[in-house]
DNA sequence: TCGGTCGACCAATACGTATTAAGGACAGCC
DNA sequence: GGCTGTCCTTAATACGTATTGGTCGACCGA
């Protein structure tokens, strides 16, 4: 077995055969055009073709502007730290299996990793375009680097809301604000009047769109907003015994909590809550806006859950949707959320009337 | 906005700015040999590029070099599967974290799922080598699909040891030989002198291995083969109390098992146990030789556990020094495995002097 | 003024594939 | 035999970049 120093080209299978290269480009780019050639050519191309060991060189037929049949998986974080697992992987196994399906491969971007940044115009040079299209996904993202991919007209869909002020892009979203709605009708229906949340600092669309569903929420009930408490939580540390304390005596019977990455904020509240001597639900019932990052907790919190496998699935489905009719029309879709009723709600504690 | 019909080119940039093309990329991919370029046409290039938003065509620009910076991870088994998930997860995870450190991009070959049967070789061409070489996992492969990838040669390095006659080829495996040895060796040391193995049927390598280790463990300790019991497990449910009793009886003190892919071997030893009357380590010590598939078992076995993420690393490691130096020679590497002593194993019980 | 040197740029080409207009062989028909 | 048409194949070209041998002009020293 010594060593061939090139791989072999439709150029190799055309003299060996005694074709022209043009004619091996019709038979092994195969189906709708290939049967203009003769079965005889046909097979004895193939065969060619197997003997030398070809295969089509991916660069040079997405030069041409043909398919690689390559999907892309960009994330701006590293998918495969271990404490991330549980957080994406199940985007990836639909991902996966998706783009199985229709018979593409996934190629996962690791590479932009190395210079430790995590971009995608890693020496001016766009990577992602050696697929066909690309799901792209991460909770910090570069906006500049979002933004110039969207000024190109690269297809990607964005697994998670994202925005780009003037630019329409395509998307699979968890319903957030439905999914926090109706978190809050299962506290108001309840009896619940005085709410607290607990949301994540910065301008992420997750979090505002929570929010949204929360002000929704108490309309439904006919809570005026006044009568609640936003907090925004920029250091765990700062939810004490104290400030929960506080809430309580002011006639807040539940507490309505967005996760972090970390499960810190969620740690945050029980320490708090046992400082404070409020047992859950008993004394104030908590609500989850999603899932517990580490899953494992010994509570079963009542929360939604993203159904983060599906949306996986999705992002391919309207990409390869994108690639298939290319009008310049994003696709966006929103998932709903599944609500998982678990122990940490009760009704509000009797003698408390607001 | 109005999506830009085609992406702006070198060429784009060499007219506006007035000069050729070959300027403009000497320009672009900068570095060494820019410094020919005088710096006023620098600047104004790099104007114009970034004016236009211009990035380089990734494809254009592998076409030329030959590399494409992909490495790909092929699996004989699908991998995403649920149930396989913590077998095959560390795997992926250390060729995800050696192939980004080394700044190349990851190419999982999810399309030969398509099919139902997964085979490298589908509609005659090899998929694989659109990258620049393979890494390949998995325990059901087929034979033939090994042999043919060997014989073009194709950089690729195995997880698991394999064997294809007259060829070698590149792998990184567990040391199951030294790591069986071992086992024996803890269990000679704590006295015990008749054992019993329960291999796996079928003639796969890792099992091979293993008998090989217990052999050699055996030899050891003086302890002739025949006073021991290799018993070949087709059917777990073949291992019944009967079976177990019948062997205490005649003096076995302890077990050795080879776990299958699902924990049914385990967990017919534990009911076999259990109807034998015979408790665990107590009555009969039990080691397995390997991870036990599902984790989370009730009981912390003595066994041995593969470094999965390792592994993954070095398998990486391996295939990059093949693609460097491409002498024709294979690369071969055995990983100790880690002994873990857990609470199934004790001195054999007194009264039982073979 | 001339030969020489050097800096700055250009023209040409290769890379491997997809596509298309055009060419050639061959058969059928009048 | 000439005409038309069908079927198969080819030649040519485009895609966007990297590279290299070469050219052109300026500048310098004698």
């Amino acid at each position: 077995m010594a060593a061939q120093r090139r791989r072999p080209t439709q150029v190799d299978i055309a003299k060996r055969v005694g074709v022209s290269q043009g004619t091996v480009s019709l038979v092994i780019s195969g189906g709708a055009a290939s049967d203009q050639v003769a079965e005889k050519t046909r097979r004895a191309v193939l065969q060619a073709a197997a003997e030398l060991g070809y295969t089509v060189n991916a660069a040079a037929r997405r030069l041409k502007g043909g398919r690689t049949r390559m999907l892309g998986l960009y994330t701006f974080e590293p998918v495969f730290p271990v404490d991330q697992r549980d957080f994406y992987f199940p985007f990836l196994l639909g991902v996966e299996e998706a783009t199985a399906r229709y018979g593409y491969d996934l190629l996962l971007f690791s590479s932009a990793t190395a210079g430790g940044t995590r971009r995608i115009y890693a020496g001016g040079v766009n990577r992602l375009k050696v697929a066909d299209g690309c799901v792209l996904l991460g909770r910090h993202l570069h906006r500049d680097d979002l933004a110039e991919l969207v000024h190109e007209d690269f297809p990607f869909v964005f697994i998670g809301r994202r925005e780009v002020p003037g630019e329409e892009l395509s998307y699979v979203a968890a319903d957030y604000v439905g999914a926090t709605r109706d978190m809050v009708r299962g506290l108001t229906e309840r009896g619940h009047r005085r709410l607290a949340y607990l949301k994540l600092s910065g301008d992420q669309e997750p979090t505002r769109d929570r929010e949204a569903g929360f002000r929704l929420g108490l309309d439904d009930a006919g809570i005026p907003a006044g009568a609640c408490v936003v907090h925004s939580v920029d250091d765990p540390g700062a939810i004490t015994g104290e400030l929960l304390r506080g809430w309580l005596s002011a006639g807040v019977t539940a507490l309505l909590v967005e996760p972090s990455e970390d499960d810190s904020t969620i740690a945050a509240v029980e320490r708090a809550a046992a400082e404070a001597g409020a047992r859950i639900p008993e004394d104030c019932s908590v609500v989850l806006l999603g899932d517990p990052p580490l899953g494992e907790g010994a509570r079963d919190w009542t929360r939604f859950s993203l159904p983060r496998e599906e949306m996986g699935r999705e992002a391919v489905r309207l990409l390869l949707d994108l690639l298939d009719n290319d009008d310049g029309e994003a696709r966006q879709l929103n998932v709903a959320c599944m609500p998982i009723l678990g122990d940490s709600i009760a009704e509000p504690p009797a003698g408390v009337t607001p």
